[in-house]
DNA sequence: CGTTTATTTCGGTAAAATCCGAAATATCCG
DNA sequence: CGGATATTTCGGATTTTACCGAAATAAACG
């Protein structure tokens, strides 16, 4: 692993890239990809090496990783060192990435338009207006949430193949929409 | 518009950090925030004013928003300035920002996962290993890739009502996933 | 046309994020 | 415990991004 072909390159310089517009920094990103790509868990050391960074910023990049979690720490016997492997499994990534964004993006609107609607600070009139366009905000955000909800606790293999099978969605869908 | 309630300004400010996070800058998020809570479409120096940014400043934003496409420019006789306003409907807008994030995330990676599968550059050799990761990702994105598309198809009122009912939607995909 | 008004572009500054290397801390072993 | 190795924390330097104000451009009007 400690050298990289083109293609890895391209893939890993790719993937730093997408991170930014996915709210990972770039180097987290980076390093991700090459763990994805790695056949063998690797440690702290051999990811400064192949993608020459600081070994501290290798450090952070892992711990934001391991915050996501897509990454995982493995021990080998008689290492005493870390060894990080990405998850395996694409589509069990997908969920996780799912969770991780409705917890940063949609749990946080939904508390503060809970707040704003139901209890305005201070016990201000609320121009009716506004509060249409808040509830109806909230509705949405509401909706939402319980589409992620239901994602999460759909197991893995159900939602894969129902996924998979995504050129008929359109007609459950809409059978579904005459109910 | 000139005064902003507290809600608004709650409401405004949150949008404005939730933007970062969505790969939308925070003023622009704030102009956008602002927007979909007025009554009436506003120009940019009402904008500048209220929200106390450079007149520049807002320009662009609006400009990013506009190409976004989740706001328009509206013209009123007499008058010779633009006047903005947000789209209404937010499952409309909600699309709109899904396919929006199609283009910006999920297209060049498909890109590059074809380019780099199918014939690697400088003919090298390889690794049996990475090209089954590469492979299994690029399938993976085939896969949400052919999902947004159904999405993008499905007129506002099917998806609107199908996600509506997100309760049932478990055992819906849970009788697909078992053909 | 020339003038006024609206909008965009652009250079520079301010703010934020990223990354490094050194120091500090933690962990393990003899 | 003392020394060696692994990891994290921290201050500062570098890079990137956001923002402003001035100047340039565009559009409308008399």
């Amino acid at each position: 692993m400690a050298e990289l072909t083109p293609v890895m390159k391209n893939f890993i310089l790719h993937w730093g890239e997408m991170g930014s517009s996915w709210g990972i920094n770039r180097t987290a990103a980076q390093i991700y990809a090459m763990l994805y790509l790695s056949p063998e868990a690797m440690t702290a050391e051999e990811i400064c090496e192949t993608l020459s960074l600081a070994r501290s910023t290798v450090s952070t990049g892992l711990h934001e990783l391991l915050g996501w979690g897509v990454i995982r720490i493995l021990h080998v016997l008689g290492d005493r060192r870390d060894h990080y492997e990405s998850m395996h499994d694409i589509w069990e990534m997908f969920r996780i990435i799912l969770e991780e964004r409705k917890r940063r993006e949609v749990d946080p609107t939904l508390t503060m338009l809970r707040e704003n609607v139901s209890e305005p600070s201070g016990r201000e009139e609320l121009d009716p207006y506004v509060e249409e366009r808040l509830l109806e905000m909230l509705e949405f955000f509401e909706i939402i949430n319980a589409l992620y909800k239901q994602f999460e606790q759909m197991p893995t293999e159900t939602y894969k193949k129902a996924v998979r099978m995504g050129d008929n969605l359109t007609k459950v869908m809409s059978l579904i929409a005459q109910n």
